[in-house]
DNA sequence: CTGAAAGCGCTTACAG
DNA sequence: CTGAAAGCGCTTACAG
């Protein structure tokens, strides 16, 4: 039988309540269920045992009414443009900052370079200097947000990543899938069609001041892990592409490919995988299989168009809207929060690219 | 350039601001904002003209706190045993009912048989001598649920549709895939690799007064549908099946591939689909292609087994948690609720399925 | 350290 | 029909 759930109808217990039941006043209780401190031992002990006792949920919207309190959540991700894949967390963020914005909560975003660890860096410097509530970090740069996140410890202010796990922080929550199983993924993806003996082609990106985001390491990895299991013995060539000259990329992949022109697979390890999709089709390889990761405009025009075989994707829009809620629910309604939140890791092609819609929801 | 976002810092317009612009007292705004009436003409113009003037957001804390009303949600969805379908949505609005607990919701569940259309009349019956202030229906039976949402128009509460979408009500919102276009990808997936001249087998429950649910009636169309289209040509069987008697089914099916030997591929438009598994199974008809609906643990199974080639997928549990939250955010928040949130329709198989978890988040 | 009082923004009897 | 007042449960100065 299904478990009939009706909401028990207990005589809630007030701060009033617990106050007259200690022989103490509702400020005295208040300040022990804050660790607000200037109370006296007896008096402690006394609030203390009642609590033990009762089982206190606090009214949030008379706590929220009463202290008027403003709280400021800062999100720290990439910088995009519309079609970029930052876009759609950003999305999500919004969407968040608007269902928040009744409960006294702020929204603030600042954006990086993603391509350039300095730039994080001169957030982590501004955030030093300001006061907020939480704050929402995409973990591109794994280390730094490491780095950081001590120093968020000792401020005693609540963190949420967003894109890539870190093992070792104390964060509250964590939003996304499991990078390592999405390199997995790929790599079933890309060989789902040839033996393993094929050569293979990683675009590799092109980074300022290091050598790749977190995501795209624990892809690679998960990517290798699968090809050994599977017994890959083909060759992986690695071409060095840039976002920002397009140019430059095309001649890099004639070179590779005029060399070895056995590859028969391709795969990046981020959004940008419509750069080999671009060269492609330009120069109609149609015999190469592609995958890449997100789903962004540029990449399910390719899907449709059957220049890109997969992509794996995840949900950005729910990364964003759910990493501010969290921390918003944190916040103001005192919530539990669940630390590891893995989401799926979607697998979109010709054929269900058209009904992957509203993953928002 | 990303939007940024920096929570206007309007002095907030309060109760009584509006009270004193328009020269009444806060009871009399009060009275206006809610239609309670008992307004005269006079001061209900001059309220109104202010109203107009100035942007008022109702501070929803402090008016559920003052007005200590309690809601009550019904929730009317199928009766299920434990690895069902319905196991999982029930899940989702269970996890709501946790959160809304806070704000004074209550939900309460009504469950009927999904192969007996009376006993849904039933809980109808039940819930017109009730009081409560929404209700989230699976709309399995659509002409009962058309005819009841004309009634609960009258009476002025709300109601959302999970699992099928139905035309032409008023509810306030449906979360659900669309069953058509989740139809269509069954059929895509079935014929995905044999030609249109192959035989199908339909698997067709068997209900108690009705001729199939909602949500099976839009599929099996999307599924005819699709085969038009592709101008399929091979020949269709039914077979009846009924959850309730196992043995039968295996004698029909028998009997079925002895007369058609040719059949290559099997569907069934709910979660059922284990039934011709165990059949496909047992039977080890290795070259029938199984196609089916719902991830459910039996149907996981197979899927991993190989037993089911495709398990096209929707997310109960959200459907669930979604449909409770809309009321609550409509009833409590007085937030805008979009009206038709179609979720995606997901395709399993065996490669992907490992990675399809906590779709819930 | 402590309690009484005021106040958050809204709703609800209630007296007129 | 109308307004003044009390109250929802909690927090916050403030006087002692």
């Amino acid at each position: 039988m299904p478990k009939i759930m009706i909401r028990e109808k207990k005589t809630k217990v007030r701060i009033i309540d617990i106050a007259r039941m200690a022989g103490v006043s509702a400020g005295t209780v208040d300040r022990v269920i804050h660790n607000r401190g200037k109370v006296s031992e007896d008096n402690l002990i006394k609030v203390r045992r009642v609590l033990d006792h009762v089982d206190y949920q606090p009214n949030m919207m008379a706590r929220s009414l009463a202290s008027g309190r403003e709280y400021v959540i800062y999100v720290v991700i990439p910088a995009f443009r519309e079609g970029e894949y930052w876009a759609d967390v950003n999305e999500g963020c919004a969407r968040a900052a608007g269902e928040v914005a009744a409960f006294n909560v702020s929204v603030r975003l600042l954006f990086f370079d993603q391509y350039d660890e300095q730039s994080f860096d001169r957030i982590v410097e501004t955030l030093r200097r300001k006061n907020f509530d939480g704050v929402l970090v995409a973990t591109l740069f794994a280390e730094r947000v490491a780095a950081w996140s001590v120093e968020l410890d000792c401020r005693g202010i609540p963190y949420v990543f967003i894109d890539a796990a870190i093992e070792g922080c104390n964060n509250l929550a964590y939003f996304g899938i499991s990078s390592f199983d999405a390199g997995m993924v790929g790599a079933r993806m890309l060989l789902a069609r040839f033996d393993t003996r094929s050569d293979i082609v990683v675009g590799q990106m092109a980074y300022r001041g290091t050598n790749g985001s977190n995501q795209w390491r624990l892809r690679e990895e998960g990517f290798h892990h699968y090809l050994r299991q599977r017994g890959f013995t083909g060759r992986i060539h690695h071409a060095l592409l840039d976002i920002h000259t397009p140019e430059r990329n095309f001649e890099v992949l004639d070179r590779l490919f005029e060399e070895y022109p056995a590859i028969e697979g391709a795969i990046t390890f981020n959004s940008t995988c419509y750069i080999l999709g671009n060269y492609l089709r330009a120069r109609v390889r149609e015999r190469v299989r592609l995958v890449g990761y997100d789903l962004i405009p540029r990449n399910e025009q390719m899907l449709r168009e059957g220049v890109i075989d997969v992509l794996v994707a995840q949900r950005p829009e729910s990364q964003g809207y759910h990493g501010v809620m969290a921390l918003e629910e944190y916040l103001i309604g005192g919530r539990k929060i669940n630390k590891v939140n893995n989401m799926p890791i979607d697998i979109l092609m010709k054929e269900n690219i058209q009904y992957y819609k509203n993953n928002n929801i």
